[in-house]
DNA sequence: CGAAAAATTGATCGACATCAATCTGTGTGG
DNA sequence: CCACACAGATTGATGTCGATCAATTTTTCG
C-alpha cells in the first residue's frame, strides 16, 4: 500500500498564517484555506530543505509532507532532532545569525512555502503588526520542549505515537489514522534506540491492541494521549 | 566547602544586554558592565521564579546563580527540561501565550533582571530597533536544542559538564572549575538516569583523571567538547 | 552533637543492545 | 510477466549496561 504524502493543510492552520496575511501572501478573503500567492517549493523524499551553516534567506512553512530535522556529528553519523509536519515554521533561527543551525530533509515528497527574510525585514519596520506577529511566532516557538527520548521504551514509542496524533488533529488533518513518514531506522534514531527494539515495541503495541499497523500507516485505537 | 552561587556576569555578555541597551536600562557608556537600572530580583535556594500556567507578565535575565526548567508531569513527578545558568534569559514563551509554560526553580541563590512585558510591547512599537532585538532575542531560542539525554551515561555526563562548561566560557566566567549547582538526583533526572549511576560515573571521570571532583565542585582536566 | 539529606559503593536483576537469520514488499531488468 | 535484488522489517538468541535493592559513608545544618 503507497501512503500519500501527509497533508496538504490549509493556511488557515499554519503557524505562519499570521505572518503571511500581513505580508499580503493570502487573500483577505481566504475562501476555504487556499493560499493565493507565496513561493512554493516542492521538494522529493531524501533531498534537503536546507543545510546546517548555509546562509539563511528564507523562513519555510511546510504545506505538504514531513521533514526531518537532523544533527550532523563531526564524524558524520546524523541525529534526528525533530520531526516537522505540515503547518510548522522551519528556518526560524534564521533572523538571529543568517545562517541555518539544522540540515532539514524530506521524508516524503514536500511541498512548502518560502517567505525571503528580506521581505520580512522590510516590512516590519514599518508593519507594526508584523514585528508582533513573528515575535508571537518565535515566542511560542522558544519553549523547551521535552524530549521524546526518554523513559521506557514503551513510553518512548507511544509518546512519538501520540505527539504524532496530536500535530495532525491541530493541523485538522487526521489524527487517528496516519502515515509515520519515517524508516523504523529514523524512528529509532529519534527515539535514542535501535531499529529491533522499536519493531518489537511497534509489534507489542498491536498485539495489545493498541495499534493498528501496516508498515508506516498506523491507526491509534486505545492508544491516547497521557494528558 | 561551601560554594559561591555563579556569577554573577557583566551585562555586556548577557543574551538580554541589546534588548536592556534599548529600553533604556542600561547606561549607554556602560561603564565596566554594570547595570544602572531595572528591577532586580532575589531568589533563595529552592524558591521558584514562576509557575507553568502562572499569567505571565515579565521576562528575566539570569545575573547570578542556577535555576532548573520542570516540567511537572500530570501526577507531580517532575522533569528537568533545562537548567539555567547566568546570561539566559527566562519566560519568552509570555509574547504567544501570555502564560509561563514551565516551571523554574532556583538551585542556588539567584539575582535576575526582571523586564516588564508591559515596557516591551510599549516601547517596541515605537522603537523599530527594539522588535528587531527581540526578534533576534528570540529567533535563537527558536533553533531546535539537541538534548543531553542520549547516548551512553558517559556521554551524557560528559556532555552535561562540557554544556555548563562552554556556556560559563561563554559568559565570561570561569569554564575549567565551577559548582555543577544541583545535586546528584538533580542531574540523574535531566539526564534521564539514575542518581546511582551518576555517582559511579563521575567517580570513573575522576578515576580516570577526566576531571576533578569535589561535591558539587567541579575541575575538567582532559575532558573537552568533542567539536 | 545529632539528625537528615546527599553521596558513594556493592550485589543482583532486567530491559534493551547486539548479533544473526529470515521474511516482506517494492522496484528493476531480462 | 516473472525472477531477482535490495531495502525495510520482523523475529530469535545471547550479552551487557544501567536499574534496582541495600547498606554505609560523608556532608550539611539546626
Amino acid at each position: 500500500m503507497t501512503t500519500h504524502p501527509t497533508g496538504p493543510i490549509a493556511c488557515r492552520s499554519c503557524d505562519l498564517h499570521e505572518v503571511c496575511r500581513l505580508c499580503g501572501m493570502i487573500a483577505l478573503g481566504e475562501s476555504r484555506g487556499l493560499q493565493r500567492t507565496g513561493a512554493l517549493k516542492t521538494l522529493r523524499a531524501g533531498t534537503r530543505l536546507y543545510r546546517a551553516g548555509e546562509p539563511a534567506h528564507s523562513l519555510f512553512a511546510v504545506r505538504q509532507g514531513m521533514l526531518k530535522t537532523v544533527d550532523v556529528g563531526t564524524d558524520g553519523e546524523e541525529r534526528i532532532v525533530a520531526v516537522n509536519t505540515p503547518g510548522d515554521v522551519l528556518g526560524t533561527e534564521a533572523f538571529g545569525k543568517r545562517i541555518y543551525s539544522h540540515d532539514v530533509v524530506a521524508l516524503q515528497p514536500v511541498v512548502c512555502c518560502e517567505l525571503p527574510l528580506s521581505l520580512l525585514s522590510d516590512q516590519y519596520s514599518r508593519v507594526r503588526e508584523l514585528a508582533a506577529a513573528l515575535i508571537n511566532l518565535l515566542s511560542r516557538a522558544s519553549a523547551p520542549r521535552t524530549s521524546l527520548a526518554r523513559g521506557s521504551i514503551r513510553d518512548r514509542v507511544a509518546g512519538l505515537l501520540v505527539d504524532l496524533a496530536q500535530r495532525f488533529e491541530q493541523r485538522g488533518l487526521d489524527g487517528r489514522s496516519f502515515s509515520l513518514g519515517m524508516t523504523r531506522q529514523e524512528i529509532a534514531n529519534l527515539l535514542d534506540t535501535r531499529i529491533e527494539t522499536v519493531s518489537r515495541m511497534i509489534q507489542k503495541l498491536h498485539r495489545e491492541k493498541e495499534i493498528e499497523i501496516a508498515g508506516q500507516q498506523v491507526t491509534l485505537l486505545s492508544l491516547k494521549p497521557a494528558t
